[in-house]
DNA sequence: TATAAAAATTGTAATCGTTACAAAATTAAA
DNA sequence: TTTAATTTTGTAACGATTACAATTTTTATA
């Protein structure tokens, strides 16, 4: 458990329960864009009275103030991501791993009028462990 | 009724029944990123017997013959585009419309041993309509 | 420290989009 | 025309998410 997470949260004004410093601490010791059943399985022993609705409650409070990201992947299901700092994804069509990727280089879309807050930028394709399993 | 929807299916070796044929010209004619909800919706009057669960088969079918887009927005539902140019979107933070954007230029991402097959790229911000209503 | 008020967590039930599945209807083939 | 194959349909099941009220925990105040 590091203890800086509750510090961070602190600094947002987000009180630190046991619950939402272990929410955190794993987000921000495993970026594999996890999602809410893969947080509840790894954290439940650790936690056995946590609940799902705490995981969602919580999520969505620290999406309000810009400590996570998250985003929805064809299969209805949101993943969340620790990793605030911009960058694209990659997502096998095989294997349906997602990783990171740097976030190419775009120039600024001619919208007269709209306001551009953010992007997300998704590329789908054979990772590389698929494409050699392929052969 | 487009007879040349008819066309286009069969060409890809898609018997073309009532349903699918009203379903794809509905999509060449609505380039609003429907859900299976709103296309259910509109169809529904002209097809009383329409059911949901041949909505989702035919888009499914759509899809695996490229005939038409999908992608899944933060709110779970998965909207269809008829559209299948190369396009980027922008969805309104407030009112949540999907507009049409052109798709951005950007470099081949560097994924070796990775095969890139598709990308979408998505917008966030406030769109002009709602920025006018703010002041 | 005791007490009251506020905030956070929990479990259950409800909701919503989607999928599974088997029966019925339609279409195509023999 | 009869049979087989395809398509559609309705219902039920499913899985992720949200609503909500009851507990529990924390914080503030006396």
């Amino acid at each position: 458990m590091n203890t800086n997470s509750a510090e961070i949260l602190r600094e947002k004004g987000i009180s630190p329960s046991v619950q939402r410093v272990a929410i955190y601490d794993y987000l921000m010791t495993h970026f594999t864009h996890p999602t809410v059943d893969e947080i509840f399985k790894d954290l439940s022993p650790s936690i056995p009275t946590l609940s799902k609705t705490t995981i969602y409650n919580t999520l969505t409070l620290f999406l309000e103030h810009g400590l996570i990201d998250s985003f929805t992947t064809d299969d209805n299901t949101a993943h969340y991501d620790g990793n605030v700092q911009s960058h694209a994804h990659f997502q096998c069509s095989q294997c349906g791993e997602i990783y990171d990727i740097p976030m190419p280089k775009t120039e600024a879309p001619q919208l007269e009028g709209f306001e551009i807050n953010g992007m997300k930028v998704f590329y789908y394709g054979i990772c590389e462990k698929c494409r050699k399993k392929e052969i």
